[in-house]
DNA sequence: GTAGGGTTAG
């Protein structure tokens, strides 16, 4: 087959399918010398399309036995593009290591490789290189070094390189006032964009995204106001310091003002809204934007999947499979979906997203293993979560609480504790979400003393303890008949406010061991703070009965009864 | 070179 007609045939391919086609074909042909020309039309069309594309692009070089630099560097700068920086990379040290000397090109997007994924050692590697090429006054690779060590936040050596260049343009620039943006730095920021020969608007970006990480609004936007043309990323930036600032309000009025929105703008409103609980709101902007990338739907996934709407995340998640061959879902996809498995304990689906990634050759990353840890942990298969445990890249705060959670509700409370000493050990702070997991550890093996001084060493690691920990405590001393001593560690709670989980947890501690005194002191706080909920009544009730208060015990569920009818409205017996 | 998406509880 002629090398141009492959060309025509990759230009049209858009699906993995027609990509797996092609391969073939290349493989019968055995076209081992493919033109330069066309490497870069197949690499061009793979640039628009999903991981899995790429990854068949990437054998298609493999059988290519890609010898020239050319080839090379095509390839590692269009996987750099698209973002693969671990890909572009292997490829770099791949060619080098064969022989293949690398040209600016290739050096350049190597190092921006570097930058994006921070890989300190291969990114001085290569500065090595560059000084040894001779690419030393090549301005693309001098600024490609400028913005690795910005981006490392190395100043002191970015500074340098940046007076090394001779010839400086507004990139080289742009990239020192990042740096300084990036670093916190924003009086250096602010005086390197006053000695800017010219600006562009990526230079007024930067500094207004300077200031918005300052949380200092006014200034950012003195120079909003200021600056001669506005882009999207002007707005958007915008959008977002008003969001850090818990401003919703105000970003909305200027998402709403911006004279055009594209996906960045809806993403970033729509996890806002998903960080401030407001699903709706999030949806609401979902249906609108009709160009939606992979971004926007992994926005939206995550969204339903943080608010506990698993069925919801799932159910969009299907959607993109089926109705979206554009699109393959990635890591972030992933994780999402695996969380809302995990919410409903749904190991079926959980093992069939498993499955799919081994398929895609989607390779796991630590939030992605954790996101299976705690789904496994859910489903009952502790062992399998501790292996992806100790699999780990680096253990972080994340991965072991959910480790610890997953021991705490499969009754191994030691191995919890250990987790949790090992975590402390190795200098880690636990946040309250650790907390919960190591005190229902206790709770469920019903260590009543360690619980209670865990709960108390709390404020000592810098966490103070929420209502939920209390109610833990609470349930656990009442488990164990200590009722008086749970009611005295309610009242300890000071400027903590006791919730209805706490009294309930007395209240259901009451029932278990026939305490009316306590009992009704817990259920008169239930009934004020939740007035609507009728299980604390039926609860008391119970006890009430139990304890032949007959007359009581009827008053009370006649009361459930006439809330219940008030409260049915709405269904369909109406009509 | 500027602006955007993920994992742990309830």
């Amino acid at each position: 087959m002629q090398a141009s007609r492959i060309g025509n045939l990759v230009e049209k391919f858009v699906n993995t399918d027609q990509a797996k086609q092609i391969h073939c074909q290349i493989l019968v042909g055995n076209l081992h010398n493919l033109e330069p020309l066309l490497v870069r039309q197949i690499l061009k069309c793979a640039a628009h399309y999903s991981a899995r594309t790429t990854h068949y692009v990437r054998s298609i070089l493999r059988c290519m036995r890609i010898r020239d630099a050319f080839s090379a560097s095509c390839t590692i700068r269009y996987l750099s593009q698209l973002g693969q920086f671990r890909d572009a990379l292997a490829l770099y040290s791949e060619s080098h290591a064969s022989g293949i000397f690398p040209n600016t090109f290739a050096v350049s997007s190597a190092l921006k490789s570097c930058a994006r994924i921070l890989c300190k050692s291969g990114g001085l590697m290569i500065h090595g290189q560059v000084q040894k090429l001779g690419f030393c006054e090549v301005v693309f690779v001098q600024t490609a070094l400028l913005d690795f060590y910005s981006k490392l936040g190395d100043m002191v050596v970015a500074h340098k390189v940046f007076d090394e260049i001779r010839e400086r343009n507004v990139v080289s620039w742009n990239s020192l006032l990042g740096g300084y943006v990036k670093c916190g730095k924003l009086a250096m920021a602010q005086s390197v964009f006053d000695e800017m020969p010219e600006r562009d608007v990526v230079s007024w970006n930067s500094m207004i995204s300077g200031y918005t990480r300052a949380k200092d609004m006014e200034q950012a936007y003195e120079l909003f106001r200021r600056m001669p043309q506005r882009s999207s990323a002007s707005w958007n930036a915008m959008v977002t310091g008003y969001i850090e600032c818990g401003k919703m309000e105000l970003a909305r009025s200027f998402f709403d003002a911006m004279p055009e929105r594209n996906n960045v703008s809806y993403i970033t409103m729509i996890s806002a809204y998903s960080k401030c609980g407001n699903v709706e709101c999030a949806r609401e902007l979902y249906d609108q934007r009709s160009e939606k990338d992979l971004l926007l739907y992994n926005a939206m996934i995550a969204c339903y999947a943080q608010n506990s709407r698993a069925k919801d995340a799932l159910q969009l998640f299907d959607q993109l499979l089926k109705q979206n061959t554009k699109f393959q879902p990635d890591k972030m996809t992933l994780s999402s979906a695996i969380s809302a498995c995990s919410q409903l304990g749904d190991s079926e689906h959980g093992a069939w997203i498993e499955s799919y990634m081994k398929e895609m050759g989607i390779a796991m990353d630590d939030h992605l293993t954790t996101s299976l840890i705690d789904l496994h942990t859910k489903c009952g298969d502790i062992d399998k979560a501790r292996e992806l445990f100790n699999g780990l890249q680096s253990r972080d705060l994340v991965a072991y609480t959910a480790m610890i959670l997953g021991c705490g509700i499969n009754g191994r409370a030691k191995e919890a504790i250990g987790l949790f000493d090992e975590m402390i050990d190795s200098g880690m702070v636990p946040n309250v979400v650790t907390f919960t997991g190591i005190l229902s550890a206790y709770s469920h093996v019903g260590m009543v003393e360690e619980g209670y001084h865990c709960l108390m060493s709390m404020q000592r690691h810098g966490v103070g303890p929420t209502p939920d920990h209390y109610s833990i405590v609470v349930d656990l001393l009442g488990k164990s008949g200590r009722v008086e001593e749970a009611y005295e560690l309610i009242k300890s709670m000071g400027s903590v406010a006791p919730h209805a989980g706490v009294w309930g947890a007395l209240l259901r501690a009451c029932s278990l061991h026939g305490n009316v005194e306590v009992a009704e002191i817990a259920a008169s706080k239930c009934f004020e703070l939740e007035p609507d909920s009728s299980g604390y009544r039926s609860l008391l009730a119970g006890i009430y009965a139990a304890a032949g208060r007959w007359e009581d015990a009827d008053r009370l569920r006649r009361g459930v009864e006439e809330k219940g009818l008030v409260k049915i409205p709405g269904s369909s017996w109406i009509q």
